[in-house]
DNA sequence: TGAGGTCATGTAAGCGCTTGCACCTCTGGG
DNA sequence: CCCAGAGGTGCAAGCGCTTACATGACCTCA
C-alpha cells in the first residue's frame, strides 16, 4: 500500500503527487491551493503553483470527478447539426457553460444511431443533460434519465416536472400569417410537417388560427420534409398543377428559399403572385430577392438560458414548472409583399426595417 | 476497509456493487461481462445484463476513465462557429466519433476567451484533441499539449511532426482565378485578410500565383474581415472611389455575398461589371442571383477524418508525418460571367454545371 | 503560565470502476 | 486414476484525485 515517493504515470503527465513532492507538501494541500481554497498560506500557495507550471501539472479530471462527485460538464443533445440553427444553439450553450467553468460534451442523433445507447454513456459523463428538439431520444428515455441526472429541454415537447426552453411559435405565426391577410392574400397554404411538439407543429397550428380569426381556410397543406427538394418539388408542383394561391407560409427558410427559387424560375412573381414567407432567419433570407420575410428567434440565448439553468440545476435548484419561452421577432423583407421596403438589404439596421415587437 | 454489501450513491445511481450483489457474481464479473468480454460464461453473462437493467443501471464514466485510463472522448477545438462551416466539420467529427463509441468534448475559443485554461482543462478530460483553424490555441499551446496527449490540427498551420488535414486552398485558388481571367478578366482585386497560415493566406497566394503567371498584377487587396459588414463597406468604397475592377476573388463566401449584394445596390452589375468569386458553398450561394461561383470543400469529410486518425493515435498509431489535403471542387454558379450557364438553381445537380475537377 | 482557540497542514479513506493474478472446478489424455 | 490444462470467477490493488478529521504550532487572555 505504500505509495512510491515519486509518481508519475507512464502516459507521461505529472500526477498531483509529484507537484506535492516537488513542492515539499502533502497532496491535500495541493488539491486546496490548485482550488484556490481560503486555508492555504500564501507561501505554500506560492510553492504549490511553482512547482505545478514547472512540471505542466494538468489534473486528471476523471479523477478529479470521481473523488468530487461531479465532472463539470454537461451533454448537449441535437438532432443532426444541420442549419445555422443548430449551430447557433451550441455557441450560446457552450459559451454559457464555457463561463461557467463547465466543459460541453455533444451528442448528434441522426435517424440512423441508436440514441438509447449514446444518451445512456452521455449520461454517465456528464451532471447534466439538455436535449434540443426532436433529437432522437423519446420522452421516455428522457424521463428515464431525468430521474437521475438533471435535465432540461430545448424547443421541444415538455418532460413533466422538468425546466423547458422554448422561442415563441404559435403567437408569432399567427401575426405573420395575419400580415399576409392584412396584405389582402387570401388563399394561402402552408408548406413543412407540421409534427405535434414539434416547432413547425406549432408553427402551423398559428398559421391555422390565424385563418380561421379572419374566417378563410387553409388553401392546401404540403407536409413535406424540411429539405431543399420539397421546396423545389411543391413549386413545380404548384405551377404544373396551376394551384391557384397568393401567398405561402413555409416552417422554415430552407423551404421558403427553395420554394421561392423555384417559383421565380417557372416565372412566378414572388411577392406580385405569390408572396413567400419562412422561419428562422438565415444568413441567406437578406441576400435573395425580393429578400425573405422571416422570423428571427434568439436561438443563441435560447442555448445560454438552458445551459444556466442546468447548471444552477446541478447545485441544487429546483426545478422551474414554468415553461421559459423566448420572444420571437418577424423580419420583414420584401417576399411578404407588404409596403414592401426600400430595396433590400443585409446591412445592419435600414434595410430590416419595421421589426415587429 | 470493508465494503458494504449494498451500494448505492446517494445521486440515486447504482453501482456495480449492486449489480453484482444482485446478479450474485463478483465486481470484476460484472465489468467483464458488460465489456463484452470473452471469458464469461453465457448464463453467467445473461444474469448480469439482467441484473442491469433491472437496476437501470449506468456506469460512472468517470470511474470507468480512472480505471481504464482512457476516457474514450475526443476533444474538439473550433474559433467561435458562425457559419456552416464549422457545423459541418463538427457533424463529420462527432459523427466519426460517435461510431467508435467515443464522446466529443467542443470546447469554442472566442476571441475574449482564455484559451489557455480551457485547453488545458481540456486536455485533462478527454485522450486526444482535434485543433480545428486558428482557434485561439497558439501553436505553443498546442505543440505543449500534443507532448502529453495524441493530436491532430485541421485547416490550420501545422504542428512539426503531428497530422495535419487541410483541404486544397493554393491551387484551387489559382485555378479559380485562372478561370476569371480566361474570362477577360484582367483588373482583379482580392477580398479577406490574408494571414500567413490561414487559408485565407493560402488562397492569396494562389490568386497571387496565378496572375503572376498571367504576366498581371493584383489590382488591390482589401484585407478585410470576414464579416459581411467589411463586404458592404468594400462595396461601397468601390463605386465611391470608382476603382477600375472587373473581377473580385473573395476570401470567403460571407465576403462575397455581402459585396455582390452591394455593388448591386449601387447599380453594379455582376458579373456584367464585376465578377465576383467566393469560397465554401454556403448555402446561399445557389440562391442569390446571378448565382455564386465558389469553391465546395469537403469539410464534413474533414472532420470525420480528423476524428478516425485521433482515435487511430490514441489507440497507439504513430503519427504520420505527410499533411492529407482534401481536394477543394470549383462549382460554377453565375457571378463568375463565364459561359453563363441557364438559369442558376438549387436544383440537385443540372443547374451546378461544370464542376471541375 | 496554562487552557482554549485559530490556522495551516497532513493522514488516510474512499469515489466506482478495471484487471493481473490466484484459485477452483472440470475435462481429457496418458 | 492422476495430472496438466483450460475455462470461469473472485480477490484485491490500484487509477489520481478530494475532503473529513486529526494533528501541531502558535497565539491570546485570564
Amino acid at each position: 500500500m505504500s505509495r512510491q515517493t515519486t509518481k508519475r504515470s507512464e502516459r507521461g503527465s505529472a500526477t498531483i503527487y509529484a507537484v506535492a513532492e516537488r513542492a515539499g507538501v502533502s497532496t491535500a494541500t495541493v488539491s486546496r491551493a490548485l482550488a484556490g481554497s481560503d486555508k492555504v498560506a500564501p507561501r505554500t500557495r506560492e510553492a504549490v503553483l511553482t512547482a505545478a507550471r514547472e512540471l505542466n501539472y494538468v489534473p486528471d479530471g476523471s479523477a478529479r470527478a470521481l473523488a468530487g462527485r461531479r465532472t463539470n460538464a454537461l451533454g448537449l443533445v441535437l438532432p443532426g447539426i444541420d442549419g445555422p440553427y443548430y449551430a447557433a444553439v451550441l455557441v450560446g450553450f457552450e459559451t454559457a457553460a464555457s463561463d461557467l467553468g463547465l466543459s460541453v460534451v455533444i451528442l448528434l442523433t441522426g435517424p440512423d444511431t441508436d440514441p438509447e445507447r449514446a444518451v445512456r454513456q452521455l449520461a454517465g459523463k456528464v451532471d447534466g443533460i439538455a436535449f434540443m428538439s426532436r433529437s432522437a431520444a423519446d420522452d421516455a428515455l428522457v424521463a428515464e434519465i431525468s430521474r437521475r441526472r438533471p435535465v432540461v429541454t430545448a424547443a421541444r415537447g415538455r418532460i413533466p416536472g422538468r425546466d423547458a426552453f422554448f422561442t415563441e411559435n404559435e403567437v408569432t405565426a399567427a401575426r405573420l400569417t395575419a400580415h399576409l391577410i392584412e396584405a389582402g392574400r387570401r388563399r394561402i397554404a402552408f408548406l413543412g410537417r407540421p409534427e405535434p411538439d414539434s416547432d413547425i407543429g406549432a408553427r402551423y397550428t398559428g398559421y391555422l388560427s390565424a385563418l380561421r380569426d379572419a374566417g378563410l381556410e387553409s388553401a392546401t397543406t404540403f407536409a413535406a420534409d424540411a429539405v431543399d427538394e420539397s421546396g423545389t418539388q411543391v413549386a413545380r408542383e404548384i405551377v404544373a398543377d396551376g394551384l391557384d394561391l397568393d401567398a405561402i407560409v413555409c416552417g422554415n427558410d430552407q423551404l421558403a428559399l427553395a420554394l421561392m427559387h423555384q417559383l421565380q424560375e417557372q416565372g412566378v412573381e414572388v411577392p406580385g403572385g405569390i408572396a413567400v414567407v419562412g422561419w428562422d432567419d438565415v444568413h441567406a433570407a437578406r441576400y435573395v430577392r425580393p429578400g425573405l420575410t422571416t422570423v428571427a428567434q434568439p436561438v443563441e440565448e435560447l442555448g445560454a438560458l438552458a445551459a444556466r439553468r442546468l447548471a444552477a440545476l446541478v447545485d441544487g435548484a429546483d426545478p422551474d414548472p414554468e415553461p421559459v419561452v423566448l420572444d420571437s421577432r418577424i423580419v420583414h423583407r420584401g417576399s411578404c409583399g407588404c409596403a414592401t421596403p426600400g430595396p433590400s438589404g443585409p446591412e445592419t439596421s435600414p434595410d430590416l426595417p419595421e421589426e415587429t415587437r
